[in-house]
DNA sequence: CCACTTTTCCCCACTACACCCCAAAATAAT
DNA sequence: ATTATTTTGGGGTGTAGTGGGGAAAAGTGG
C-alpha cells in the first residue's frame, strides 16, 4: 500500500515520474496504466488501473436517469485521464487537472494506501495548516468508531 | 468504460470525430454503430449499439397502455438516431438534436461510462457552475450509500 | 415516368500534437 | 571511487483531428 511523501518536477510537457518507492506496491494486474481524476481537495488522485476498478464498479451502479446523480458521474469523469507509465516510469498530468490542483513547476506526491496524491506544494501546505484541530483531537474522533 | 472530456469541432455537414481515447472502449460487438437521443440535461447521449440494447430492453419493459409511460418512450425515442462511423472516425448528428444541445460550431465530448455526451461547451459550463453544492458535498452524498 | 435538385456518403490530403526513443544528470549503493 | 538505479530533459515520427471535393443516392416537382 502506498505511504510517504516525495517532492519531484514536472516538465512542461506535464510528466511527473512516480517514485521507486511507490511504484513497489503496484500490483501487477495494473498493467502499468493508472487512472487519475480530481480529487477530495485541491489534489490529484491516481489510480493503479486494478484499484480504479474497484471505483468504476460503484460508478456503474448510479442511475443516471437521475440528474443528480448523472452530475456527480459527470464531476468525477470530466476530467479523468488513463495513461501508462513510459520506460521512464513516468506519466503525463493533462493540463485541466494541473489547473485544477493548481500546480507549476513542482509536486508532491504523496502515498494513499490504495491511491496516489500529487498536490501542489504550496497548496498542501496551507492545506495541512488550515485545521483548527490537532492531529490528536481529529484522531480520536475518526479513530473510535 | 468511456471517461474524460474532449473538445472537439463539428463541421458544417454535422460531423463530429470521436476521441481516439474514448474509441479503445468501444466493444466490437458495438460494430461502429451508435445510437443518438437527447439526453438528461441539455446534451445528445450516444451508445454503441451493444450498450444500447440494454436500454432497449428496459423500454420494452415499459406499459405503452399507460399515458406516462407512453409519454416517455416518444420523448427518448423521438430523436433517436442511428448511424455508423465513417473511415475517419466520425458521426453525423442530425440537426434536431444539434438543435436541442444548442451546438453550433464546438462541441464537449464527455466520457460517462456507458456511453457518450456531447454538449455545447457554453451550456456545459453553466451546467456545472449552477449548482451550489460542491464537488466533495455531492460526492460524499452520493458516495455514501 | 423522367429530369432536376439536394443531401448523403466516401475518399483523399493537410496539419499539428502526442507518443516513443535516446541520452544526460543526479542520487543512491557497493 | 565506481557502478547501478533513479530522475529529468529534449528531438524525431506516426497518428489523430479536420476540411473539402466528387460520386452516388434520395427526395421533389413537372
Amino acid at each position: 500500500m502506498f505511504k510517504g511523501q516525495f517532492i519531484h518536477s514536472i516538465d512542461n510537457k506535464g510528466r511527473v515520474s512516480i517514485p521507486a518507492k511507490l511504484r513497489k506496491y503496484i500490483a501487477p494486474e495494473a498493467n502499468n496504466s493508472f487512472v487519475m481524476t480530481q480529487g477530495i481537495d485541491a489534489c490529484i488522485d491516481i489510480y493503479p488501473r486494478d484499484q480504479w476498478l474497484t471505483i468504476e464498479e460503484k460508478l456503474l451502479k448510479l442511475n443516471t436517469f437521475i440528474q443528480k446523480e448523472s452530475r456527480f458521474l459527470r464531476l468525477m469523469l470530466q476530467n479523468a485521464h488513463e495513461d501508462e507509465m513510459d520506460a521512464q516510469s513516468r506519466i503525463v498530468i493533462p493540463q485541466n487537472l494541473l489547473d485544477y490542483a493548481q500546480i507549476e513547476n513542482e509536486v508532491l506526491i504523496l502515498g494513499a494506501l490504495k491511491k496516489i496524491e500529487i498536490w501542489s506544494p504550496r497548496v498542501y501546505n496551507a492545506y495541512i495548516s488550515s485545521s483548527q484541530e490537532t492531529f490528536e483531537q481529529i484522531a480520536s474522533e475518526v479513530m473510535s468508531l
